[in-house]
DNA sequence: ACAAAAGTGTTTTAGATACACCCATGC
DNA sequence: GCATGGGTGTATCTAAAACACTTTTGT
């Protein structure tokens, strides 16, 4: 009894939350799938997905995931991270993704081992177009997540859990925020991401402390009421 | 030009880190390479490496690590935790590695995406005993780690900060020392896995606060000089 | 009695939290 | 002048760190 003769692929997805500071909301990019309409597939029901795909011969895994995204939604130079490996052989078999399998995978049945990744960004700073087999690219707000494609829900529950685990301010905070921010806009940020309330005056206090702020003579135009100060971050 | 063409497969590394808690080390289990003494291979050079294999078709990834580290060590029924996906082309395709690979493999030549485990055992809780292409089973100081085949020093690196990030009380003190332990027991075992000196007031008085200890009215017997109370973990 | 490790508290420091009023501005 | 969000300080609590002497036991 042989033991390894079914064909294996592996693919990366990506898991990309947008901080929409205008709504203290976090969301999710997804892609809608296209239905290709070949013959014989009337009855094809797009599913929403996560941004991904099989990783081709001869490319890193880092760079696949760089690739596919930009080849589904247009989005690239993201600061991903690799989180986990989903292979369940099952994650592949459930009868509403066959469909989609059959019509784009040259190997419908094959075994998919996928390896995942997520950064966040300020939604206002990429501009997703769909593209290859995208239909359509979403955002969705991370408490409402509609039924996905594969295993691809619990892939997104696990990045929201890394993404609270591994957030800190310098690796992220500088593609949050406008270059030029408000102490508020700051806290808001830290409020979307952990779901919670701050204190201003402590929050201020800690951020502070960390020394990463540079404090402007600029302030707010065009607010309804007095406006705030400016910061950016330090060049390092 | 065809991108997916190439033949890949998923293998799964463990590592295993042991505690040695008579000589307060931290070591990590390695096998050493076997040579299988077909013709025309005189010149195999073996070489230590992470028990780790190819994924069977129809294995999930989580039970692959455990068989495959079964065959490879007899050690079975760890608590093993993914922590990545290595998945670089060239990861094997390094001169080394070469003869190894055309001793072992089908496709020699084809890529190995591997996913990564690891856990932390009480050295004295497994009795690794060598089998299929392991030559041998040894124990390395971790501070002390010789080249390894493929790229298993950097899956080894990684997996020792994910060790530290991630160690907890809860999940391992209650496989790395005996039932019944003394606090020197315990604080010998931070002190090792986080490669540090604690005071023994401070330490004592942060882990009764967690109130996972309970104390016996038992004492160390055939001690040198003044006995400890013993303690053992209270159940949950 | 002596050697060795066990056992034990207090003080200081730093960080986190709770909390409320005045101020500056746009309308 | 008033409505709105901006801006600010103190007191309290909790957690972590520094620190040294006495006690118990086996030999």
């Amino acid at each position: 009894m042989k033991k390894n003769t079914f064909k294996k692929h592996i693919s990366v997805d990506c898991v990309i939350f947008g901080y929409d500071e205008e709504n203290d909301k976090l969301e999710v990019l997804l892609i809608e799938q296209k239905n290709p309409n070949k013959k014989g597939h009337q009855s094809f029901i797009p599913q929403f997905a996560l941004p991904g795909d099989l990783v081709n011969d001869e490319e890193n895994l880092d760079e696949s995931a760089q690739r596919v995204l930009n080849e589904l939604t247009n989005v690239s130079g993201l600061n991903l991270r690799q989180f986990g490996c989903f292979g369940d052989p099952m994650r592949v078999k459930q009868e509403k993704d066959k469909e989609w399998l059959h019509l784009y995978r040259q190997d419908p049945d094959a075994r998919v081992v996928t390896v995942a990744y997520y950064t966040l960004v300020r939604k206002e700073m990429i501009r997703p177009m769909p593209g290859s087999f995208a239909q359509n690219v979403v955002w969705k707000n991370t408490k409402r997540i509609p039924a996905l494609a594969f295993d691809h829900n619990l892939i997104v529950k696990q990045a929201s859990s890394n993404l609270r685990r591994d957030f800190d301010a310098d690796m992220f905070a500088k593609e949050l925020l406008p270059q030029k921010f408000t102490l508020k806009n700051l806290q808001n940020l830290y409020e979307v991401i952990f779901n919670t309330t701050l204190d201003k005056r402590n929050f201020i206090k800690r951020i502070k402390k960390e020394d990463h702020l540079l404090e402007l003579s600029e302030k707010q135009k065009g607010t309804m009421f007095k406006p705030s100060k400016l910061y950016r971050f330090k060049v390092k």
